[in-house]
DNA sequence: GCCTGATGTCGCCGCCCGGCGACATCGATT
DNA sequence: AATCGATGTCGCCGGGCGGCGACATCAGGC
């Protein structure tokens, strides 16, 4: 075999930006911060694009393009790394959705709803990363996906208790679980959508399509709240 | 070599029967047709209890108690033995649904949809194997979802149709896109509580929670039907 | 200069996966 | 009895995974 190059290792061993055209080549030398950043980043894009599936140590420090014992250094392994990506759900409300009314006055809890039920349908169907989320959330019970998910259902209530505002629900009315049931129905209806185009034989491609959703939920949501 | 033990191998590997009540414990001995229910009973159980997450030939196979290469031969591997669950699922309605009305008199397309809705409700509660799906449906869109999707769609469809009858829905309603909310609405919040005991804020484990959940989504449909 | 700790990298380990070739065993037909 | 196809079993292969020990490299204090 070979006797014994001077230099032990090839200096190229396996061209890690050209195979990472993803991220920004950016040169991080020694600057835990930024490879903490990068690791983050990568772990949420991959979250968002290739679902909780191939979800791993591996996989991420491939996107990350760093070794995969950093993770384990800076985060102390996957549960670490989920646990700041659940970190940044809080601020993923504020982010994604105005507090402002839009120029509307919301004089009625029906208005409320109505205008929360399309703003939280939309702030789905932009955002990968929520669904894949949500998805692992009704697909599995790990402390992982527990974590994740209590982040996200404290985000999105304090979003509601701050939208709410002063505005109470009609009497007789049991607001929690029509809420919870009209959020069910958002949150699955995007999934559906997004995993197969359609869900239980509406079809949710074109933006026609959602139209009809659209009408159809804000029907639903007044028929509830008047 | 073999010291050639009188039985052909170990009778117990791992409690196959104990944990599988559906079969009998009968020794399979060259029955193709035992054996092929043995495996697709396996696959329908191991869907059911551990989720599409381990699912796999060699999990099927530990289950079924028999050789994986055996999937192969009669299934031509996982993705006809999906197929096979699929085929099943056309007569999950009719086993899991009373396709009679109850001994009430549906007068209105809201007296139906309401029934539809809550018969829809508990038969999902009841039955492991379809979460799954339905949870696999909004994770993956793979080739093997995608026909247990079509499979388990169809029967849907074809359950609501039956039991539509000459029932009407009200004019100037998109009853379609309502109804595929509606279905969403009740799978998710299955899923959520089979996943983790709620679902945005509404706890869903003890049976007065779900009496909770069922008479807002009754609300609801009359809400939108009347 | 030199040492030390922080940061980044490499390579190994054991495990399980899907896929499949090769073989063993049985039953029926001849 | 000999044969042959159907049925069942065994073990290998390449690969990816999580986890981690050992090492290389650099920055800064002494």
């Amino acid at each position: 075999m070979k006797p014994e190059s001077p230099m032990l290792n090839d200096p190229m061993p396996l061209t890690p930006i050209a195979s990472a055209p993803q991220a920004e080549p950016e040169k991080r030398v020694r600057d835990r911060g930024a490879t903490e950043k990068a690791i983050l980043n990568a772990a949420k894009a991959l979250l968002a694009e290739e679902g909780f599936q191939n979800f791993g140590i591996n996989a991420v420090a491939r996107k990350a393009g760093c070794d995969k014992q950093l993770i384990y250094r800076y985060y102390g392994g996957l549960n670490g790394l989920v646990d700041a990506i659940g970190a940044d759900l809080g601020t993923w409300v504020k982010d994604r959705i105005p507090e402002d009314t839009g120029g509307m006055f919301l004089l009625t809890y029906g208005d409320l709803m109505e205008r929360l039920s399309l703003l939280f349908l939309q702030a789905l169907r932009d955002d990968p990363l929520m669904r894949r989320i949500v998805a692992w959330e009704v697909s599995e019970n790990t402390e992982q996906v527990r974590r994740l998910s209590e982040a996200r259902s404290k985000a999105l209530a304090a979003w509601l208790e701050r939208m709410r505002g002063s505005l109470a629900p009609p009497k007789g009315v049991d607001a929690v679980a029509v809420n919870a049931i009209l959020i069910a129905a958002i949150q699955h209806i995007v999934l559906s959508a997004s995993a197969g185009g359609q869900c239980a034989g509406l079809a949710l491609k074109a933006s026609k399509d959602w139209d009809k959703a659209e009408a159809a939920l804000k029907r639903i949501v007044r028929g509830v709240y008047g």
